[in-house]
DNA sequence: GCCATTCACTTGCAATTTGCAAGTAATCAG
DNA sequence: CTGATTACTTGCAAATTGCAAGTGAATGGC
C-alpha cells in the first residue's frame, strides 16, 4: 500500500488523512461503540460497505495504527480486529461529533443512553468507554 | 445538485455525509480557524483544492447550512463566504480533533498559541472563536 | 474422511468522483 | 477602452468506488 505525502502539516488535514473518508470512522465506531471484532460484523453494519472496501479500509487502518489484527485463538478461521490507544484517544471527539450530529439531524437515531450518561457526565462516559478495551492494549 | 439517501440515522454517520470527505472540514477551518471569506482565499490554502472540486464543496456547504454566500456590497466582484451557527456548533469536535492529531502528528504545526489556550481554558477560547462572528449570524 | 458451510478476503469491471488545465463572464482600476 | 482580478465552468484523463462473483483455508455434521 502506499502512502501519500502530507498535503499539510495542518492538524485538521492531518486527521483527515487518517480517518477522513466515508468509511474509516464507522468501522471505528463499530469497533469501540458497537465492540465489533469481525469482518463479517463490519460487513453487516447498517451502511453496508462493499467488502473490498472494507479490506481496504482495515489495511490502511492497521497501517496507521488504529486497529490490530489478531488470529483468534479459539476458532482459527476467524480474525479478531481491536482498536489502539491511538484509536481510542477519539473518543472524546467522536462524542462531540455525536452531539454536534444529535443537535442537527432531526431524524437522529442516536441511543438515548448514551446521550444521557453523555450529558450528565462526559468524564465517566469516557472512562467507562476506555475500561471496556484495558486489558491487551496495544 | 441531487441529494443523496441517508445511509443510516447514525450521528456518526450524519455527520460523515454532511462534512465527510477530504475537503469541506478544510474549508471550514480556513472559514472559521483562519477568518478567510474569499474564493480566491480558500484557493491558495496549504492544501491545494483544484477548484472545480472547491466550487462544488462551497455549493454543498452552502446547501447543508454550513455557510452562507452574500455578495460584498462593498466590491461588486467579491463573495463573502461566512459560517453559520450550524458550523460554528462544529468547534468544540474540531478541537479535539486538533488535540489527537497534536497528540500522534510528531510533525503537527498547530499554532502553539492556540494550544495554550486551549489547554489552560478550553470554554474561554471556544467563546473567544465563536465572539469574533457574533454580528450578521445566520 | 468427505461434503457443505462459513469466514476473510480478491478479482474484474462499470460507474462515479477527482484532479489538472484551460476557458468564460462579470467587475473594477486607470 | 483596456487589462487585471474574481468567481467560477468545462473538458477530459486518472483514480477511487461499488457491485458481483470467485478463491482458499478452516470448521461442523455425518
Amino acid at each position: 500500500m502506499k502512502t501519500k505525502p502530507q498535503r499539510s502539516h495542518c492538524p485538521i488535514s492531518f486527521a483527515l488523512e487518517t480517518f477522513g473518508d466515508r468509511w474509516s470512522l464507522l468501522i471505528l465506531r463499530d469497533i469501540i461503540f458497537r465492540r465489533k471484532k469481525h469482518y463479517r460484523e463490519f460487513l453487516n453494519s447498517g451502511e453496508k460497505v462493499s467488502t473490498n472496501i472494507l479490506a481496504d479500509r482495515l489495511a490502511k487502518l492497521e497501517v496507521e495504527g488504529l486497529i490490530a489484527k489478531a488470529d483468534d485463538p479459539l476458532n482459527g478461521k476467524q480474525v479478531v480486529y481491536s482498536p489502539t490507544k491511538k484509536a481510542l484517544d477519539l473518543v472524546p471527539m467522536m462524542l462531540e461529533m455525536i452531539q454536534w450530529s444529535v443537535k442537527h439531524d432531526p431524524s437522529t437515531d442516536a441511543p438515548k443512553d448514551l446521550m444521557r450518561r453523555l450529558k450528565k457526565n462526559p468524564n465517566k462516559l469516557k472512562k467507562e468507554i476506555l475500561f471496556q478495551f484495558d486489558e491487551g492494549q496495544v
